[in-house]
DNA sequence: ACCTCTGCTGGGAGCGCTCCCAAATATATA
DNA sequence: TATATATTTGGGAGCGCTCCCAGCAGAGGT
């Protein structure tokens, strides 16, 4: 069992002091060429790599940056949009060489532990927190300790914190202007809990593009909780009130809401309008397509990760907050190309 | 801005030395009661926490498992699968206190930094690598090092590593038996890409099943590459040769070869019988429910983390093939409430 | 030839912890 | 009470790196 080779070691190999590799290791340029070379040399031969715990003990820089989810675990993965969000942030981590830590609850007890385990000094650089419901315990912790985080989401108290968010409420009123001007006028919500923000927002804006149209949603209004089950149960509800069009607000449910109309005997588009938020479901996992408010989450992981680098290298000070637009995107679903319901 | 406390500060502040604190922080038995309530309130009331880089470098061990996805990765999430997998991988960090850093591929660019990022000493303790592809680099390379690692899957050759995988191949050879017993005559295979061993495992199980059941599957062959959208254009093609049933290698390509049949004006399962397998996409999703084998992808996650555990302690140390069994979940897509197809 | 200035290099100190051995104290045995 | 033994505690050494300052060489100016 041959020992691990050290700064020292490699500096010996090569006739250089330890300080010198260092140099060479981080790229600094002030070394001669011929020197550098000579180490790189003895570096590729041996197959030397700096070790990362004492870097990070010594540098008080880890270059690991976490990312926590809290969230019902089991069915975490079911909405497409944590893995965007994954994907997001593990771009924006690869592109500055760091390492994704990744932090799932599972349980309550998982909570706890994970929730200490992040503000852990000398584990990572920083965190990108979920604020998948209001009330996060883990953002009031984080806000008392001097580990730099950013919140992706709108936090409940919007001065105090940095963080990456897309426009809910705009993308969910262009749904519902679109499905005004598509002549639909029975407009019905299933909106996502009211217990997250993201979740308000979307019922708001849809809400006040009905209203600048004219139209309401009177009792037509269902909640679900993220998932298709839930979708399915609260249009199975809603269809009682006949409505002619339907924002769910997210994919996930549509795809439940989208069965319960076909369950009713009813038609998507003719009979029943839909548009969805979220945009991550891929078009032809159903039929009819999905038209949906289309939010880029993979950007928002991607910024995330920009903006707490920003924060942890004290270039950011003052708590910024950055709102990518929403887009809706029209395929089949929403019935653009039928022309107004025949009553 | 104060500076942060160690093991010295929370000593000198209990009238106990370094040693001691450190003592009560690992739970080492060999401490008074008194005393240790004694410095259990200092902490308590100092918020104090080890500096995990400090602890990694003088242990020599850091409490991080690394989790290496290689992957077309933009497409990663839409499949089910891996999401599953770093469920179950993260539960089992949870339930060892241990953290889990995620290493996602992107381009061929992210590849070769993340292959040396992986085996830089002092950031993870082992790796957990997903064996997509035959010839896998990264399996190669860790062959090299004394990092400890386990595969999950079937690495290509099987001796000399260990790894957590699934009977691909036994499923699929009864997804072949149930639909010969169902009566159909005319089988076809929409089978995994050649070059993943899973996807060789599930064609030849698939064979194998049809050859003991007396059925071939003659020129019904397809083969996708993992997307829904192979799996659409793959049964598109097999139409053609007017098959009575299908084994898809995958819930994600039998949803495009649902999509495919419905499509042609078929009904799926009157016309054609549809087994699948990964047993992972949420019934409710598609019409008909799939029928398929399924894999316990999460406990093949949490086992692999268990196993690596062991390597990493030196616990194991030949090489240990752990097999989980898959399992038919008969659905609707097989038909098997139907009785046999009337030719 | 002398001095200065710049460019490169070496080495001490220290990051906060664990490991281990020896010292100090408490307890058991004769 | 004296001695042996077990229990608890303290502190040195070191993990491998970065940071910083001092030293040393060679280039340039007078």
């Amino acid at each position: 069992m041959k020992r691990r080779l050290n700064l020292e070691d490699i500096g010996r190999r090569a006739g250089v002091s330890r300080s010198t590799v260092s140099r060479v290791v981080n790229a600094d340029p002030h070394v001669r060429p011929e020197t550098k070379k000579r180490v790189e040399a003895v570096i590729a031969e041996t197959g030397y790599r700096p070790h990362a715990a004492a870097r990070s003990l010594a540098s008080n820089s880890t270059g690991v940056i976490g990312l926590v989810i809290s969230s019902a675990v089991e069915t975490l993965f079911d909405d497409p949009y944590f893995g965007r969000l994954i994907l997001g942030v593990s771009g924006g981590t690869n592109e500055g060489g760091m390492t994704l830590a990744l932090f799932l609850f599972g349980d309550q007890a998982d909570a706890s532990s994970i929730i200490s385990r992040v503000v852990t000094p000398g584990l990572v650089d920083g965190v990108i927190v979920t604020a998948t419901t209001r009330g996060n315990p883990l953002i009031d912790h984080l806000q008392g300790t001097d580990m730099p985080f950013v919140v992706v989401g709108r936090p409940d108290s919007a001065r105090s914190t940095f963080c990456v968010d897309v426009d809910n409420r705009g993308g969910a009123r262009a749904a519902a202007l679109h499905l005004a001007a598509l002549g639909r006028r029975r407009p019905a919500l299933i909106a996502a809990p009211s217990n997250t923000n993201a979740g308000v927002d979307r019922r708001n804006g849809f809400l006040e593009g009905l209203a600048e149209a004219g139209l309401s949603v009177e009792d037509r209004v269902g909640e679900g909780d993220w998932s298709q089950g839930s979708g399915r149960e609260a249009m199975a509800l809603l269809l009682a009130e006949r409505p002619d069009a339907v924002f769910v607000a997210s994919d996930r449910m549509a795809v439940g809401a989208l069965r319960a109309i076909r369950e009713a005997g009813l038609d998507c588009p003719r009979d029943i309008s839909l548009v969805s938020f979220d945009g991550l479901v891929p078009p032809d996992l159903t039929m009819p397509r999905l038209s949906s408010v289309v939010q880029p989450v993979t950007e928002v992981g991607k910024r995330a990760v920009r903006l707490l680098r920003s924060v942890i290298d004290g270039t950011s000070t003052t708590p910024e907050h950055v709102v990518f637009p929403t887009e809706l995107a029209v395929r089949e679903s929403c019935g653009s190309t039928l022309g107004p319901a025949a009553t």
